[in-house]
DNA sequence: GCAACAAGTCGAGGTTGCCTCAGGTTAATG
DNA sequence: CATTAACCTGAGGCAACCTCGACTTGTTGC
């Protein structure tokens, strides 16, 4: 047992707190610039701080980018909290969709750790995932209880289609950037046919 | 002048021919169980050759993908150019998306490059994107003129769409495959509304 | 046949990034 | 202020990337 996912801890002693601070602090601006799988060398020399000292508060790549992603994430779940009971459902789950391409798009490579993590128990995102699952599949269930999105819409499937949509943006890095126009294609698309 | 990406040609030399053809089949196998990001030096050892030897032919790992996909490639943009013209160009147009998804996402990593490739005009994959293109934007423009496909959309945006559907399903490794659903949706959300 | 040369082959080695671990340091606690 | 758990450090083993100079060989023209 307790092959439970590494997840980091702000520590207690001050030094710790320090360093893990820092570390946090570079990671997010290396992750900013060069992707998921930007050099944790350069990110403990950035922060100030040996490899081994990162390597201590973060024993792994996926726990750091899960520490440096978790506030992000965590607000895209209470967001979702105050629009459950939106007075038009649909309108409060496009909000929503836009806001997640955004979160999922922070930095290159995060979508596919997210999808990963999305159905993967053993990853430390995982957790944050299956919340922002919870979250997705209400407002989802709102607007098709209120007749405005088609019934036979999955969470999983509006899950991909929110990926494709970061995706996308994260491609579009130096230039034209397809994800708002591919939102709203896949937006208009899903809408339940008037009658 | 002259920064034209390199494309990897077969030697003429029978030896050289022998070992391009041999890394190339090691490279596609590569490919399809590791990813885009496999090792170069496993894939020259199972060529039984050397890493020199794959640097030679294949100066930079884009251009051993763009050698390793060509041929499928080419097969799609052949497969555009039988369906021209067909009686009912929707179906033309959603047959021959369905089988660029499954080109897109022949292994692991593949999409990204060819989003890259599409429209940046220093990489190994891009005349044979930008064949794509026009090979897709045809089909399109058929589909609309006969009123069978909303007419606000572009070739741009269609790719946008295609490339997220070949993410999800390269993202399927192991489990479930969101791409045919996520192609449907797509696919119904696109069609012109009836009148 | 065979000389000459362009084309091809080889693999050691410099470089970078990953990750571990043994040994030294220090903040918190009573 | 002694104790100790938590913390910090950076050398070093490993894997992959890519280059380059020395060597080998297929091809061509005579």
């Amino acid at each position: 047992m307790d092959d439970r996912p590494y997840i980091a801890r702000r520590p207690k002693r001050a030094d710790g707190r320090r360093n893990y601070d820092a570390v946090l602090a570079a990671a997010r601006k290396a992750f900013e610039t060069s992707g998921a799988d930007a050099s944790l060398e350069d990110i403990a020399s950035q922060a100030g701080v040996a490899i081994g000292t990162l390597y201590r508060h973060f024993p792994t790549r996926a726990s750091l980018v899960e520490a440096a992603t978790r506030d992000g994430l965590e607000k895209l779940v209470a967001h979702a909290g105050r629009l459950t009971g939106h007075p038009d459902p649909l309108e409060a789950l496009k909000e929503w969709m836009r806001e997640a391409v955004i979160h999922f798009s922070t930095f290159r490579g995060l979508v596919g750790i997210l999808a990963q993590s999305m159905y993967d128990e053993g990853t430390p995102s995982h957790a944050m995932c299956a919340a922002m699952h919870r979250s997705g599949a209400e407002l989802l269930r709102a607007a098709q209880a209120a007749g405005r999105v088609r019934p036979d819409l999955t969470p999983e499937e509006l899950f991909d289609l929110l990926s494709g949509a970061a995706w996308v943006r994260e491609q579009a890095a130096s230039g034209r950037d397809g994800s708002p126009r591919f939102l709203q294609l896949v937006l208009e698309g899903i809408v339940a046919a008037r009658d």
